[in-house]
RNA sequence: GCUGGUGUGGCGGAAUAGGUAGACGCAAGGGACUUAAAAUCCCUCGGGGGCAACUCCGUGCCGGUUCAAGUCCGGCCACCAGCACCA
């Protein structure tokens, strides 16, 4: 019998192991079943690993090591999304190269996840950061320009006062900067940007041939926005052009009473003369202006808005002459930038015609109150009214009967608007990929040719961005000046880097053929592998990293790049850990847990086992130290069952019901992020070997095989120490039959009226009269009156009904 | 405000499809072993009442459907997360 578990020994002699034995590698043999897993790759910051990395890697090395056990060639990769704002900002601090800071992390980081256990394939490690890596990534940049979906502008946009870098709408949380919390104000600069408005539509409908969790394809929809409408045309009272709409309420185009543009409106400036209170307007302008997006939100409580005098419109289907107004609620980047106000059924129209006393007219008629009182913005129940040809249509016909109305007089048409907006993608930074653009005088924006990649990042002095908010890389005048690929005239390079996102935006696809010079992947490769099998990440990513990763991902598939419309067949996401206090783990709160400590002190496997163990795998779970021993305890006892272990191959009576149930219940319950309720299941199999005080081999064998990919290491020592065949990491995943789950007899309750009174044991296919009677007698005391019913649901209740 | 999620013992959490609420673990209490402690093993462990067999109450709150509700329906409340005038 072996000594007391030592993890110190067992764990590194494992990993020493499987490392010689390249237990984990991939292969290339195309003919097998394949399974790609897939976790998101970690930012290598300087705090090394922590507590909340574990849980999705361990439990998707959980379905990988099973996988194999089952016969598939599983890929199973991890790498590093190495660019970024903190290792630049640490470099710029401390005057050392992003490059060799990112190094030293990534090298903590692998040690770490080593000492883990993990089953990655480290043969197909990858770096964002590496030239041979970026090379692709500027590769893909190319396409997207070449197919115009690539652009550059002038515009207004977030800039973050303390990164001085531009920022993403969606990278802006509360008005501040997502990564650093400073304040962002507008800034109008020239930016890349990618349509990915563009592929609105395709990014909705892929939702549908996918395999999301569903709030979280419900948050990608959500944030893709997609609403269906009108576009109305009103004439400008004495002018040429017409003032254009976007609405979703057509049906109520008799009940405009007035219209509103946003106040960077380009008719404003246009119809300038006809405005007599031209000097008001530019004050409201003004200050408007200098409002960023989230200033105008929060004070939104009150409207706020000024009257274009002179400037009027006709609703075209009431013939009637209604002002136009100006106000900050109406977006710019919205619908066309203007809306017809219709107060008696939308909530912001009500509220500004209100303030304002602007005239609410009822057009759909419904509500107990009248319109002037409250605003009535049901769809489902109304009825039109005031509505000329409308009038007694429900809303749905009205919409229907009003485009049709629109379009035959050519003063409207139907109308799909999306939220999203397009994804600005430079940066002014050092520490990403330069943008492979020479801009030219004469040729205007120039790409750089396909043989001329990777564009190597150039060494700098200092990595500062400059005051005036150019990147680092504009200082270099001999990597910026160079002469025009079309007509060598002089020209410069581009010299903002893109945006973190770009690097993990592809690199599921690089994992497929991570050291391929020639292309991105291998057609090969990208056809077997695709699409990821089961991608888990955090539910901070479901709306950013992962849209613009479907979104490349459906690009290169309209380019003919890669096989698949959508790149992930299934998505999940995982929980926070949480200090023990219940709080997000945060040095100032002071409730750090460092994973190297509990790996230090109680295993890698006790880590991994109670990181599954902790609770629901899709609910934030706080963590607790006693907990982490309760796992330990079981480990330990796993080993104990050595001293109790007998001859045997194969189940023995008693146990064979229960041996089929585990079997089932932890094969099922790995592969729906049930991990907490697996471990549940083999702690309560344990439990029955020790109260029966003996387990044989074929029962051992089994349990060390539904345990190892929680806990590898232990298991692996058992399955050598106690002489089984080979490895335990190459044998079989055990087999159940539904059949021999059921128990021979079957506990049924009996219940009075609907409440619990006994208990019977019945055979588990008993005659239905033959339980009923037994039931009735187990109940007898408990049975008064007449019987009026009597219900039986096989194997599981008696219920006698009586009065 | 809108959207999504959650609400079950002292704690983390179980409970396919409505069918014995509290699996499994932690903590706590009692006992065994020990000179003692740790470790380990055994017992108890939702609340009230009863000497006891037993009994009543109990899954955020109010109501409903059903032989039967943590689970379904209607109406609330609380907390967490995301979004912010989207026409």
């Amino acid at each position: 019998m072996k000594e007391y578990y030592n993890h110190h020994e067992v764990e590194p002699k494992w990993q020493k192991i499987w490392d010689d034995e390249k237990a984990f590698a991939t292969s290339t043999d195309y003919s097998k079943p394949k399974y790609y897993a897939l976790v998101e790759f970690p930012y290598p910051s300087g705090q090394g690993l922590h507590v909340g990395h574990p849980r999705p890697y361990t439990a998707l090395d959980i379905v990988a090591r099973k996988r194999r056990m089952q016969g598939y060639n599983v890929l199973y990769p991890m790498g590093w999304d190495a660019f970024g704002l903190p290792t630049e900002n640490y470099a710029i601090k401390n005057h050392i190269h992003p490059k060799i800071v990112t190094k030293n992390n990534v090298e903590r980081f692998k040690n770490q996840l080593h000492s883990l256990g993990y089953s990655f394939d480290w043969d197909r490690e990858i770096n964002t950061t590496d030239p041979g890596y970026y090379h692709w990534t500027q590769w893909i940049f190319l396409k997207l320009f070449n197919a115009g979906l690539a652009y550059k502008t002038e515009m207004p946009i977030n800039w973050c006062t303390s990164c001085k870098v531009g920022l993403a709408n969606e990278e802006v949380v509360n008005g501040v900067c997502e990564r650093c919390g400073s304040e962002v104000v507008r800034k109008v600069k020239s930016q890349w940007m990618l349509k990915i408005t563009e592929y609105a539509e395709k990014l909705i409908e892929g939702l549908d041939s996918v395999d999301y969790v569903e709030r979280i394809a419900t948050q990608q929809r959500n944030w893709i926005g997609k609403s269906t409408g009108a576009e109305v045309q009103f004439a400008l009272t004495g002018k040429e052009d017409k003032l254009t709409v976007y609405t979703t309420r057509c049906d109520t185009l008799f009940g405009a009473t007035y219209m509103v543009m946003s106040p960077e409106h380009p008719y404003i400036d246009k119809y300038k003369d006809s405005i007599s209170n031209w000097d008001e307007v530019c004050a409201y302008r003004e200050e408007a202006s200098k409002k960023s997006d989230f200033e105008r939100a929060e004070l939104a409580k009150d409207k706020t808005g000024v009257e274009l005098k002179g400037l009027t419109a006709t609703n075209p289907v009431t013939g009637k002459e209604i002002p136009i107004w100006i106000s900050d609620y109406v977006l710019m980047s919205y619908g066309t930038g203007a809306i017809m106000a219709v107060p008696a059924h939308d909530e912001r129209d009500w509220d500004f015609a209100k303030k304002f006393n602007l005239p609410i007219i009822e057009v759909v008629a419904g509500s107990d109150v009248p319109v002037t009182e409250k605003v009535y913005t049901d769809v489902a129940t109304g009825t039109l009214v005031n509505s000329g040809f409308l009038n007694g249509l429900s809303v749905a016909d009205a919409k229907a009967k009003m485009i049709e109305y629109l379009e035959s007089n050519k003063i409207g048409c139907a109308k799909t608007n999306y939220k999203l907006r397009d994804w600005v993608f430079s940066r002014q930074r050092y520490w990403g990929e330069p943008i492979p653009i020479i801009h030219c005088d004469k040729c205007g924006y120039v790409p750089l040719k396909e043989e001329e990649l990777p564009l190597m990042l150039p060494e700098v002095e200092s990595y500062m961005p400059t005051d005036n908010g150019e990147s680092p890389l504009a200082a270099m005048t001999e990597w910026v000046n160079v002469k025009c690929p079309k007509c060598g005239g002089d020209a410069k390079r581009e010299t903002d880097t893109m945006p973190q996102w770009a690097g993990s935006s592809w690199y599921f696809l690089r994992y497929t053929d991570p050291k391929n010079d020639k292309e991105l992947a291998s057609k090969e490769a990208l056809k077997y592998w695709l699409p990821v099998d089961w991608y888990n990440g955090g539910m901070e990513h479901t709306t950013l990293h992962l849209l613009y990763s479907r979104f490349w991902h459906r690009f290169l598939y309209d380019q003919g790049v890669v096989p698949t419309k959508e790149p992930y067949a299934k998505r999940t996401s995982h929980g926070m850990i949480l200090g023990e206090n219940g709080e997000k783990m945060s040095k100032s709160r002071g409730n750090v847990v460092n994973p190297d400590d509990i790996v230090r002190d109680y295993g890698a496997d006790t880590l991994r086992t109670y990181e599954m163990f902790i609770g629901a795998f899709d609910q934030a779970a706080a963590w607790s130290e006693d907990g982490v021993k309760g796992c330990r305890r079981f480990l330990e006892r796993v080993w104990k069952l050595q001293e109790i272990l007998t001859d045997g191959d194969k189940y023995s009576d008693d146990l064979e019901a229960k041996m089929h149930q585990t079997i089932k219940k932890v094969s099922s319950d790995f592969e729906s992020l049930k991990y907490n309720t697996a471990i549940a299941a083999m702690m309560a199999l344990i439990n029955d070997f020790y109260k029966k005080g003996s387990v044989n081999r074929a029962e051992f064998g089994t349990l060390l095989r539904l345990l190892t990919p929680v806990a590898p290491h232990i298991t692996e020592e058992l399955w050598e120490a106690n002489g089984y065949e080979g490895r335990l990491y190459n044998a079989a995943w055990p087999e159940y039959s539904d059949e021999k789950c059921v128990e021979s007899t079957v506990t049924i309750a009996v219940q009075v009226n609907g409440k619990l009174r006994a208990t019977i044991q019945a055979p588990k296919d008993g005659e239905k009269d033959a339980i009923i009677a037994q039931a009735k007698e187990a109940a007898a005391e408990k049975i008064t009156g007449n019987i009026i019913k009597e219900i039986y649901v096989p194997g599981k209740i008696v219920n006698i009904v009586c009065k």
